[in-house]
DNA sequence: AATATTTTTTAAAAAATTATTAATATAGAA
DNA sequence: TTCTATATTAATAATTTTTTAAAAAATATT
């Protein structure tokens, strides 16, 4: 594997500096912004393996750019929290930080996350993240977020997507509703069954071809759903 | 199922009794303990589902506490951290722990991580569970939720499943009617036998080749019922 | 064998769960 | 800002599952 790419995100420069330099020796290339705005657009573009993201930021706040970098992608971002404020990192980890370090931090610890959070997140792709999922006649390209349905490409909304996925990655096996729930819309929501049933409903319209009589996704009542392996005959 | 046990240790005992009270309330068994010590032999015997655990402990301190339990056993634990205090928190997860409180806390806040510890506990084992109980020809495949008899896949309603692997896990032994409404239906109903008839009924139905004369699920006048492992000859 | 008890079967009613639809709210993009 | 896509909410229709009750069959008891 080439180097590995980092984004680093903090408007003190003097620390951006310092935790670039550190980086750099490393190993790493780096790429930085100092403003939120300026984060996600150089985010597009550099396509980084690790954010490092300081929550104090002008124009859009540190939080509010992790939660729209989780919106799109799965890369690891470690937030920088001022000392004692666990509030702050709470709510990190809560708007999908992978950990976080408080300031001011010794560059070890700092390096040390880094490292642990790329190593479990390539331990997990390995796993997981094949680039494209087959069930049936239903090709899920993981890569480009959409469906191809007998060969027609079809798109899906965020929430549509995340759902397919999460049942796609556990064929074959009922995922309970509160399973469900917890994955996508989080933890606080496993109660709410009727946000899953509109948006099974939805992803059905899609990807069925008779969303009345689904083959893929089965219903089970009381429980939750399973997606099946339906077999094709060609 | 039967209550979950919860164990909480700490050592203010103005904050124990207002945790167990909550818990208990809350529908949990509840066992305590002030000290580090102590902690540990209750828990030892009292093998509770999930721990609530102070880190300020006389004696032994919670962290370590949370390590030795960790050792042996994969419940779920709960820390109870001084509010501001990042470096305990962390230091707790970094111990074994599955979540934290800070302190003060509301209740509900308490009882919400209780719960979602649980959930996810719960969601792991039955994931792990073995997935397929064998009995001649029936095949119980507890992922997809259904029985394969004689190569047919048959749909179960969730008091079906329930009921059929309940006996399944009490192969050859006859399972009393009151025994088998506890587990189900729950302890108030150990005297709804007619339910339990219509529910034989409808599982012999499907599992049955010829339900009226059962070769899996054979009844025990006025005892109750036992599922039989039978003989296949191939 | 006759009677009482227990169990099975059946069907209907009731309850719980799920699907569908449409209106409203929200967030991101032009 | 306004527009568009998406998500949430709520209401209602459809379906599935459970409960209830009663009659028929089987089993046990006298």
């Amino acid at each position: 594997m080439s180097k590995p790419v980092a984004l680093v995100v903090d408007d003190e420069t003097n620390i951006l500096r310092f935790i670039r330099a550190n980086l750099i020796a490393s190993g790493f290339e780096v790429f930085s912004a100092t403003t939120g705005t300026e984060a996600l657009e150089v985010f597009e573009s550099s396509n980084p393996d690790v954010v490092i993201l300081d929550i104090m930021l002008p124009e859009i706040d540190g939080l509010e750019v992790c939660r729209r970098i989780r919106n799109v992608s799965d890369v690891s971002i470690i937030m920088i929290t001022a000392k004692d404020d666990i509030q702050d990192a709470v709510e990190g980890l809560n708007a999908g930080a992978d950990d976080y370090v408080t300031k001011p931090f010794a560059v070890e610890e700092l390096l040390a996350r880094v490292n642990a959070v790329l190593r479990r997140a390539k331990s997990n792709t390995t796993q997981t993240q094949t680039d494209k999922i087959k069930l049936g006649n239903l090709q899920i390209d993981l890569a480009q977020r959409q469906v191809v349905v007998n060969g027609k490409a079809t798109h899906l909304t965020p929430t549509e997507f995340k759902l397919l996925t999460y049942l796609a990655n556990n064929v074959d096996r009922v995922v309970p509703h509160e399973e469900i729930l917890d994955a996508i819309w989080g933890e606080e929501y496993w109660d709410c069954t009727h946000y899953l049933r509109v948006s099974v409903g939805r992803l059905r319209q899609k990807i069925e071809t008779d969303p009345g009589n689904p083959e893929y996704i089965v219903t089970c009542s009381g429980v939750g759903y399973m997606i099946r392996n339906v077999k094709v005959n060609n």
